[in-house]
DNA sequence: CGGCTTACG
DNA sequence: CGTAG
DNA sequence: GCCG
């Protein structure tokens, strides 16, 4: 596992670096002498704010790095106006009062027309309005999204919303035909570019909508750009219809069967679970035999009343063995999903370890 | 140019 | 080789 | 095939 966080510390200091260089700080014509802008870096995010304080210098406004007296403007992205004022708490500057706290909104609308544009009602940060998220102009999107996307998926939000499905499903579809074809790589490829699709918080509905996003390959985008226009994939549409993949994707169904025993099954001319279960030669696992004969039960999903039923159950049994034991629900249901394959728990007990074979004696108990 | 998750049964 | 998204 |  620290294997995932350490990149992520060295790379932010990788890019810390460049920042101080003295060609960013401005040679630019300040036009608006009235307005010193301070832009705050939290839930932004440096390179964000490093654009955004090189796209206003360059349209003529003064951008201040430092949280001067002189400041007038703070602008501020995903933040609340209380947040704002915390966050000003801890600062050294004396009256808060006396900036205009205001939404990263008001900023872009000011670099689109070039000019301060009033700070107007629906700029402001108040105490009233939860004022974020307004739709921040098409002209800064792609900018916008390509900073806040991380390339780490660990840090991504997992949105219970995919805005995406018509295009993460036909990557899927993708990467499982690779996976099926044992080709790692490019399997690894689809999931990530679904992955990430699924993270975002709105619909691509156009390929600049994707611009500068990690993990958006040609062979991806040209799948994207192909739903697009077309609402379908023609290479999609292929492996689906593909004997090979249809028969994979019946076979590897079943519990216990992965690619290596598909691909056997496939040799000897199988194509259908079906002829499968006929076969009485074909020697299976513990776990196959498990599989087949749980097959529709395996298959099906799981409510979110099944589940907390099931937690029950769970609860109950664990805690005639432990008697102080929690058992909470985690995975999918916990994150607020109806539905899901399987369910997950996290069984914890105080006290000293007394958890020996738990699972094995709440298994028997049944 | 090498890595691309892991540990357990 | 399977759990295995 | 992208990423560091």
């Amino acid at each position: 596992m620290d294997r995932f966080k350490a990149p992520a510390v060295i790379s932010q200091r990788k890019r810390q670096k460049g920042l101080h260089s003295p060609k960013l700080s401005c040679n630019y014509e300040i036009k608006f002498s009235n307005f010193v802008i301070f832009i705050m870096q939290r839930r932004m995010g440096m390179t964000r704010r490093t654009f955004l304080m090189e796209l206003g210098r360059r349209k003529g406004f003064r951008v201040e790095s430092e949280l001067s007296d002189s400041v007038t403007h703070i602008v501020a992205e995903n933040n609340t106006y209380l947040e704002v004022l915390d966050w000003l708490k801890g600062q050294a500057v004396g009256d808060s009062s006396r900036f205009e706290l205001l939404d990263i909104s008001w900023f872009t609308a000011c670099m689109e027309v070039g000019r301060p544009v009033d700070s107007e009602m629906k700029y402001r940060l108040m105490e009233q309005c939860q004022s974020p998220p307004l739709n921040t102009p098409e002209l800064e999107m792609p900018a916008f999204i390509a900073t806040k996307v991380s390339q780490y998926s660990c840090q991504r939000k997992t949105t219970l919303n995919n805005y995406n499905k018509k295009f993460t499903d036909a990557f899927e579809v993708m990467a499982e035909n690779y996976e099926f074809k044992e080709n790692e790589i490019l399997c690894l490829e689809f999931l990530r570019a679904a992955s990430l699709l699924k993270s975002l918080p709105f619909s691509v509905t156009r390929m600049k909508d994707i611009q500068g996003l990690p993990c958006m390959g040609d062979q991806v985008r040209d799948i994207i750009e192909e739903i697009i226009e077309e609402e379908e994939s023609s290479r999609v549409k292929e492996v689906l219809n593909d004997e090979r993949y249809k028969a994979f994707k019946q076979f590897t169904s079943v519990f216990g069967v992965g690619v290596k025993t598909s691909e056997k099954w496939y040799r000897m001319g199988l194509r259908t679970v079906e002829e499968v279960k006929a076969d009485k030669t074909l020697k299976l696992s513990k776990m196959q035999k498990a599989g087949f004969l749980y097959y529709e039960d395996l298959v099906s999903c799981v409510s979110k009343a099944e589940a907390d039923a099931v937690s029950l159950i769970v609860k109950n049994t664990v805690c005639t063995f432990l008697p102080d034991a929690l058992v909470t629900i985690t995975g999918g249901f916990r994150r607020g999903k109806n539905i899901g394959h399987d369910i997950d728990f996290l069984i914890t007990n105080p006290g000293p370890r007394e958890d020996d074979e738990l699972l094995h004696k709440v298994i028997d108990l049944w």
